[in-house]
DNA sequence: CACCTGACTTGATCGTAATAAT
DNA sequence: ATTATTACGATCAAGTCAGGTG
């Protein structure tokens, strides 16, 4: 394997790669099981596999080289026959439904498996909608069809009626939900917010909460159906991340596809995606019941019965509340449970062996029980050089020190650090000293920092820098050849057959910590790593990586493949943490997790309606527990903040929403309420809010009788606050609201802004949608220096673009009446037709304008930072049904990076809604 | 439950390559 | 061709959350 692999790396990367890697893992599903049913699949449907194929299209050097990178040996079977989706869907479902082989599984006949597949689906997330307790015995007998549409029916909504038809099959939920939502209030809306003050939360957010009725978090129904229309038209083809072709073309190419495209996306798209989303969230509760089966039980029981005062579930409360619901919501919970019963016992088995050597059986992302990878080959890590003493010297007190290479290198690491501001932190300078007086030795001639000069020493720096600058290219190219070929076998992992690249594989440098904000620890040495420091994680039958650093080991060597890690140390600076060298973003694994967190939070969806009832109902709880759960819950919903675990003293004092303060939250009548605080990364949060008035009022109180620096939450902590929501949903925690809103946001103002125009201005429409997004998380850049200087030089071009414009006006005006132009300075205006003066005008205006735009979006921009929201939070699922939908290239949207990490979600239909 | 460990996601920023503007 | 900006990708800090323990 490994040396294939070797061969296959080069193959892969670049553009070509990207395509098929789209597919990689997916093939390699860890179970067999999801082999065999996605074989099965393929074989019951003709259609799909010209699409698979379509995608495996992409490599299409492969027959030359061999095998598209990402795919090897094992994938190959799974990656011919099956879709991408299909598979993932397979892994899921079948590697829990049954823990070992897919046999059992595939036993059934071929045509029959694919309908346990579905079957299973509709088990996990779908069941709720569908009544019917034993979904197996529906899919056995049900067509596939049938499975298909249950399953897709309560996930995408608009786009499963829309293509499918089956508009009855929608679950109830979805129904009622769609009623609900009569308005289309949110966030979205205001999309194109004018500018907001800076800070200011999108009014959708802002907006107060009426009613529990007016939340309609959801998008009405019409806006989804636009959609379909819209998508209609062209969507229907599955959309191959091939290699270059751009969107539009593909459509186009697609046209006639449609129906092989529907199918796939019932039998295989949806499902999957429902699939996995149930299956985690199952999962969880079945794993913690791992050790005792019965736990589980309890667990997903508990949903049922839960709640102390009621004694009703909340979940029950609501559908009490809200009648159709109600009736789902039970069945959901029912299947939920059952399933999980179910896949206990399958689990169980499978726990324990794990057990042997993993302690942890944690939630599976993708695999079955806990269990993350079955074989895990890779070089370890990649040690930074050792450092190299350049023998300048420091002056102390105004003469130069010598100081041995050890102590050189602690004081370079400040020098070179001279111009940024952490040296005006007495903090940083504190824990700086007294790390490198250890180093320095007591009785050292320097024994004040005030009286060093690191001057010398950066002054070296900035040479070096220099000389680097001017290598010429050839050095460049060199050198970085140089690196490569080092690095190279670092930068690959084989996981169960399949190259994938692994994402930090070089050990940090020793430095100085650079915490952010005012953190207690800034500037303490983080000591050099060595292998002796580090834990290996790595197949067993894998050849262990070899030290790179001679007469030293490895710490520890681990086997455990119910973790992703392929390597940690200990961070320097906090031991009890740990640094992890994980897969990167592109990597299947990382993406089989990701597209989970999505089905999560378009789970919420389905929930969120009664969510919000009951917190709302809540607000004025005498339980003042209870009452506090349900301001909070209304702040991670409606203002997108964090949980806000506790955290030590020796951190930053940041806080999140479990964690502010009352002096964080300042209530100003009628309804308002001010929030500042810092958030991660200390991060500013300053936002005025007008919030529902019984929220004001439990704030007020909450805030009755303590100082400024208590606890405003102080019957709260985000364990009590996930508990709580876990009752409301399956799989429920407070960061789910952040990618819920999010992905929503996103989804409802796309799908509003029917778009005509040429592509750039389609794409300013998705940064608008995207801006709304980063302003509701508050994802913040720093204002570039060269900001204000840019600014001005664009006012200047325009103010001379406007005295342009004047002098041709005046010349118009003038040729009109028969007069000579004016001996204007330009020569152009001189001699024209009125005819080509009107058009000079009209081009003028028009060139103002769009410097005009673009200098107000620029200004509007500098302190949003787009990019978080784009990687973290948008369901790229989203992103890739608009671009299909507006045959604008997702190229334009996403960079090379971002279309490898989301390769699993380019195949999403156009009629996709979050 | 409080506390701690562990694993994994989210996040701003930095250095440099790529691209645009002059 | 050179410079100014932007875009990227890498980096590594800082969150979230599950689960174990006593």
């Amino acid at each position: 394997m490994s040396v294939e692999a070797g061969v296959i790396p080069k193959m892969l990367d670049d553009e070509d790669d990207d395509g098929p890697v789209v597919f990689k893992r997916r093939d390699t599903s860890k179970t067999s099981q999801s082999n065999s049913e996605i074989k099965k699949i393929s074989v019951s449907r003709p259609d799909k596999q010209p699409v698979k194929q379509a995608s495996n299209v992409h490599t299409p050097n492969d027959g030359a080289s061999g095998c598209p990178k990402g795919k090897v040996f094992q994938s190959t079977k799974a990656l011919s026959s099956k879709p991408p989706v299909a598979i993932q869907k397979s892994q899921m479902s079948s590697s829990k439904a049954s823990p070992v082989k897919s046999p059992p599984t595939n036993s059934a006949s071929s045509s029959h498996d694919q309908p346990k597949k579905h079957s299973i689906v509709k088990e996990i997330s779908p069941s709720r909608a569908s009544p019917v307790k034993s979904p197996l015995v529906n899919s056995a007998s049900s067509m596939h069809k049938q499975a298909k549409k249950h399953s897709t029916a309560k996930e995408e909504k608009p786009s499963d009626s829309e293509s499918e038809d089956s508009e009855d099959d929608k679950p109830l939920i979805v129904r009622f939900s769609a009623g609900l939502s009569k308005l289309s209030p949110n966030l979205a809306e205001r999309g194109q917010i004018t500018n907001p003050g800076p800070l200011q939360p999108p009014k959708g957010i802002l907006r107060a909460f009426k009613s529990p009725d007016d939340s309609d978090d959801e998008k009405p129904l019409s806006s989804k159906f636009q959609m379909k229309t819209n998508g209609g038209s062209s969507s229907g083809k599955i959309y191959h991340p091939d290699e270059d072709i751009t969107l539009a073309s593909k459509l186009q190419q697609n046209g006639s596809v449609k129906r092989d495209s529907q199918v796939m996306k019932t039998s295989s798209k949806r499902p999957a995606a429902e699939i996995s989303s149930c299956q985690s969230s199952v999962k969880k509760p079945k794993l913690s019941g791992a050790s005792p089966p019965a736990k589980a039980k309890q667990l997903s029981a508990k949903a049922e019965p839960e709640d102390e005062n009621d004694h009703i579930p909340i979940a029950q409360r609501m559908k009490k509340a809200t009648p159709g619901i109600s009736v789902t919501v039970k069945k959901k919970t029912d299947k939920t449970i059952a399933s999980s019963l179910k896949k206990d016992k399958k689990k169980q088995k499978k726990v324990i062996k794990k057990s042997k050597y993993s302690k942890s059986s944690k939630v599976p992302p993708g695999s079955g029980e806990g269990q993350k990878w079955t074989t895990l080959v890779h070089s370890g890590v990649i040690f930074p050089p050792p450092y190299k003493p350049h023998g300048i010297k420091m002056l102390y007190d105004g003469r130069p020190v010598d100081l041995t290479p050890v102590q050189e290198e602690v004081a370079t690491m400040y020098a070179v650090m001279l111009e940024t501001d952490y040296v005006q932190k007495s903090k940083f300078n504190e824990n700086f000293f007294n790390d490198w007086k250890k180093i320095l030795g007591k009785n050292h001639i320097i024994q004040d920092l005030k009286k060093c000069d690191f001057t010398p020493i950066h002054q070296w720096h900035l040479t070096e820098k220099e000389k680097k600058k001017q290598m010429s290219s050839e050095e460049k190219k060199a050198l970085k050849e140089e690196k490569l070929k080092l690095e190279e076998k670092y930068m690959w992992a084989i996981v169960d057959g399949v190259k994938e690249k692994v994402g930090n594989f070089r050990v940090e440098p020793p430095g100085l910590f650079r915490g952010r904000g005012e953190h207690p620890k800034m500037g303490k040495l983080k000591k050099r790593i060595y292998p002796s420091d580090i834990t290996i994680n790595i197949g067993k039958d894998a050849p262990i990586p070899e030290c790179p650093i001679p007469d030293q080991r490895w710490k520890e060597v681990r086997h455990d493949n119910t973790v992703t890690w392929l390597a940690f140390w200990n961070d320097p600076i906090n031991p009890k943490e740990f640094k992890y060298v994980f897969l990167a973003a592109s990597s299947t694994l990382k993406g089989q997790s990701d597209k989970e967190k999505y089905e999560k939070a378009r789970m919420l969806k389905d929930y969120i309606q009664d969510i919000r009832v009951t917190y709302t109902k809540n607000f004025s709880s005498k339980d003042m527990t209870k009452r506090q759960i349900a301001v909070a819950t209304y702040l991670i919903d409606k203002l997108a903040l964090r949980a806000g675990n506790e955290k030590d003293d020796d951190e930053a004092d940041t806080v999140g929403c479990c964690t502010l303060k009352v002096e964080n939250v300042k209530p100003i009548p009628p309804n308002i309420l001010e929030f500042d605080f810092l958030g991660k990364d200390s991060i500013k949060y300053h936002k005025q809010f007008e919030a529902d008035p019984l929220v004001f009022k439990a704030v007020e109180q909450f805030r009755q009788g303590k100082r400024g620096s208590d606890d405003l939450f102080d019957k709260l902590d985000t364990s009590k606050l996930n508990a709580h929501l876990k009752e409301l949903m399956t799989g429920l925690t407070a960061k789910v609201f952040r990618t819920y809103n999010a992905s929503i946001t996103l989804d409802d103002m796309l799908s509003k802004e029917t778009s005509e125009g040429d592509v750039p201005q389609k794409v300013l429409i998705y940064q608008q949608a995207n801006k709304e997004v980063a302003i509701i998380c508050n994802h913040q850049r720093t204002v570039s220096k060269s900001h204000n200087a840019q600014m001005e030089r664009l006012t200047e071009k325009i103010n001379e673009l406007k005295g342009v414009l004047g002098e041709l006006e005046t010349d118009l005006a003038r040729t009109k009446k028969g007069k000579s132009p004016l001996k204007d300075t330009g020569k152009r205006s001189r001699n024209l037709s009125s005819e080509a003066l009107a058009k000079k005008i009209v081009q003028t205006n028009a060139k103002i304008e769009k410097m005009e735009s673009d200098m107000k979006a620029k200004e509007d921009l500098k302190e949003i930072a787009l990019g978080t929201s784009k990687i973290n939070y948008l369901d790229p699922r989203i992103t890739v049904a608009w671009c299909k939908r507006n045959e604008v290239p997702i190229e334009k949207i996403f960079n090379k990076s971002l279309l490898a990490k989301f390769a699993w979600a380019m195949d999403a239909d156009p009629s996709f809604r979050f």
